[in-house]
DNA sequence: CTGAAAGCGCTAACAC
DNA sequence: GTGTTAGCGCTTTCAG
């Protein structure tokens, strides 16, 4: 008899629509019309009276009975190589906040290429409304985006890959940009650091631009996206004879390393070496000198990620949604910034 | 009468139990108990049915329904000021790491100090199992922690506050070590740069390792934890008479925009001054000079904090959680390192 | 404008 | 070892 008390002024455990139909005098659905602005109306007087009993009550909806009932979770699940590279962070970031925005909540899950595939069955199983892939996909993936049946932008990806929508900027063309501009400052010898092989076209936009100077593209070290990959190559660059004037690195990270062998070898930049790379992540204005790079247009290609999931894709969308990129000149490629 | 078809090799929608039950030949509970190893026991040969069957649909059980039914949804949050900042995107990387290898997700929010209690009703609505909160909570979020009810433990934060148990480092202590390496290195004049009202226990370490060192603790500069703080901090260090020769920044950020300003000067470091600074957060390696800096071992507080939230306190724990800090003593603060 | 009833997919008693 | 039953909290027909 004493069981079905209810507290009058603060919520004691889980307090659901019950509880507050029962204190607003009304029933169960009568609080979803309410709060949800629902399929029915609800007449003012009803509806304060609901407010009133949700706020007396410290009432919160449960998003999982929600989900299960609707079949949308408002969540929204991004995969990365990993979080604690700077361009990825500030990718994840912008995408969450963008999502927040819209009352949509974001699951992170790091993954490497190979584990991509298992990360979206994870998020399936959380019924995420939709997927960002920021790690580079392979073709054993795209299959797993097809089983999972999950809505599913591509990021930071060369392109649309067998019809999966993509979002990002002309790879090659910044690239070009990047070297194009080290040609300018009268370079003639200007290494690549990178990825050389597989779907690289930051490595085709040096290797062009390199041509269409007249310069032979012939010095390549290659190096995945890392600071520790970066230094190495750095390494090898000063070792090598004779040294570059100049080297285009494909990922800021490369160029943070590169920039750490060079300092520890005395080497000036950009008097000795000139230094230009790619993606603008929030570091290479603060590393020393501050680099010059492609940048990307991360918070804008994150709206409309999350835009594009959320509201699906418009009817006309080009498979290969691309952004502008824009050179970023710092000190680290001209004598005079 | 085409409606209720099974097809036999791929599943078409949405899978549930019911159709792998049916496919296996058993009820919808065996499927559980198979699958979960659940509260009884299923003999080896259905339990291969199941699984056949299971594979056979590509099910892929909902964790909607799970988490409604069990209380437990398996997700963890994390609030962090902002993801961008390289400490707290390392730190969201252990713990997603962390999480994942326990099969638990982790939902990421941005939230500043004004936003933390809105982030933990959130987060509450979630069915999330516990939070871990990096942002610095004020008071009236002690309040939103309780009221939500969720488990939570606190990180980055000068300790525990109010009983809400905490993990982190001895703030003061690792200061302290600090400053009195460079103090060791044979510095004098040594200005602080970073946050210097409220709970700031490194600004005062730094203020107690002068006074043991007998000298006045009276420069101070100060900045928020950013870089562009640091950055004009670092200016206004430049610009007063005489300079100090060396800096304790607060936060690695902090330091990281200062030694932009040093540099744009043609100031040495650590010739002209020495920096120090906390955090050791992933960039300070590859700063330049590199950055000498009091080491947390995120890694560790990251799984210790996972393992409290989804395995609860250990009845006997203190409510600040202590771990050891180190001085990775760098360039930036050596002639010789 | 409001209410009664059904069910989303899963798990946990409780039988057999 | 396996099946039956009930219900988590919410939304949605469908009646009134």
């Amino acid at each position: 008899m004493s069981l079905d008390r209810q507290p009058t002024t603060t919520a004691r455990r889980r307090v659901t629509r019950q509880d507050v139909a029962r204190l607003a005098g009304v029933s169960v659905p009568v609080v979803t019309y309410a709060l949800n602005g629902g399929p029915k109306n609800v007449s003012p007087a009803t509806r304060d009276k609901v407010l009133a009993a949700v706020d007396q009550l410290g009432y919160r909806p449960n998003a999982a009975a929600r989900a299960l009932r609707r079949g949308r979770s408002e969540l929204l699940g991004i995969i990365v190589p990993n979080l604690a590279n700077p361009l990825f962070a500030a990718l994840a970031h912008e995408v969450e906040v963008a999502a927040g925005s819209r009352g949509v909540t974001l699951i992170v899950l790091s993954a490497s290429p190979g584990e991509v595939a298992a990360g979206l069955e994870r998020l399936a199983a959380r019924q995420v409304d939709g997927v960002l892939v920021a790690t580079p996909v392979r073709s054993g993936d795209i299959a797993a985006i097809e089983v999972t049946g999950l809505p599913t932008v591509l990021i930071n990806q060369p392109g649309a890959i067998e019809g999966i929508p993509a979002i990002g900027v002309d790879q090659y063309g910044g690239a070009r940009l990047a070297v194009d501009h080290l040609v300018a400052q009268g370079h003639r010898d200007i290494a690549y650091l990178g990825p050389a092989s597989g779907d690289q076209r930051r490595h085709e936009g040096w290797r062009d631009a390199m041509g269409a100077a007249g310069l032979a593209p012939v010095r390549v070290v290659e190096t995945p996206f890392t600071r520790e990959g970066g230094y190495l190559a750095g390494r090898t660059v000063l070792a090598s004879t004779p040294r570059p004037s100049a080297v285009f690195a494909s990922s800021d990270q490369i160029a943070l390393g590169a920039l750490r062998a060079f300092h520890e070898a005395a080497i000036d930049v950009p008097g000795d070496i000139a230094v230009a790379s790619f993606d603008d992540s929030p570091d290479a204005a603060y590393a020393w000198p501050p680099l010059s790079s492609v940048s990307q247009p991360i918070g804008r290609m994150a709206r409309e990620a999350v835009g594009r999931l959320l509201d699906g894709v418009p009817a006309d969308g080009t498979p290969f949604q691309q952004f502008p990129v824009e050179l970023v000149v710092r000190r680290s490629s001209v004598r005079e910034p």
